[in-house]
DNA sequence: GCCAACGTTGGC
DNA sequence: GCCAACGTTGGC
């Protein structure tokens, strides 16, 4: 079982997009980073927990709590020449970008913003977010982590 | 393989 | 809108 951040800008999908998406779940889709897509492809298992975290917005910070639902598989974005993450270089045969399903498990009372975290950076023992110029949509969390950011709730 | 230029991310 | 940080691209 392993814990995961993942960010996303509201404005293009946020929580409330989620929670209103059938069962709310949907795919985590538009990952054109190779080191998050071997996340995607290889490390996120089904059942792995994640934090739905909000990036470049007036309050950015975890905003829910969500699961893997199903694991990575080809993202079908990349092979629509209309989407906007379309990359005429992924064969369907042999993929370059890949998705999990994810759902939401629950939204948080509030969200824990970037500046509780950052308080708290400290304790929560160089929480990847946290870390000046990181730029991964998404991050791995330690267990311990995981405890004490839920703990700032 | 080096590295400058460029593009993107994301907080402020 | 600014800018630091960093990944990617492409000429050499």
């Amino acid at each position: 079982m392993n814990y995961w951040l993942m960010k996303s800008e509201p404005a293009t999908f946020g929580i409330d997009h989620l929670a209103k998406a059938p069962r709310r779940r949907t795919h985590w889709d538009g990952v054109r980073n190779y080191q998050v897509r071997n996340m995607l492809r290889d490390e996120m298992k089904k059942g792995d927990l994640a934090f739905f975290y909000h990036s470049s917005c007036e309050v950015p910070g975890i905003y829910g709590v969500i699961r893997i639902a199903r694991e990575g598989y080809a993202d079908p974005s990349a092979f629509d020449p209309k989407d906007a993450h379309f990359d005429p270089k992924s064969d369907p045969a042999n993929p370059t970008w890949y998705v999990v399903d994810v759902e939401l498990v629950r939204r948080l009372r509030a969200p824990i913003t970037l500046e509780t975290l950052k308080r708290n950076a400290r304790a929560l023992d160089d929480l990847l977010v946290l870390r000046r110029g990181n730029r991964l949509s998404i991050t791995p969390v330690t267990a311990a982590q995981w405890r004490k950011v839920l703990a700032l709730e």
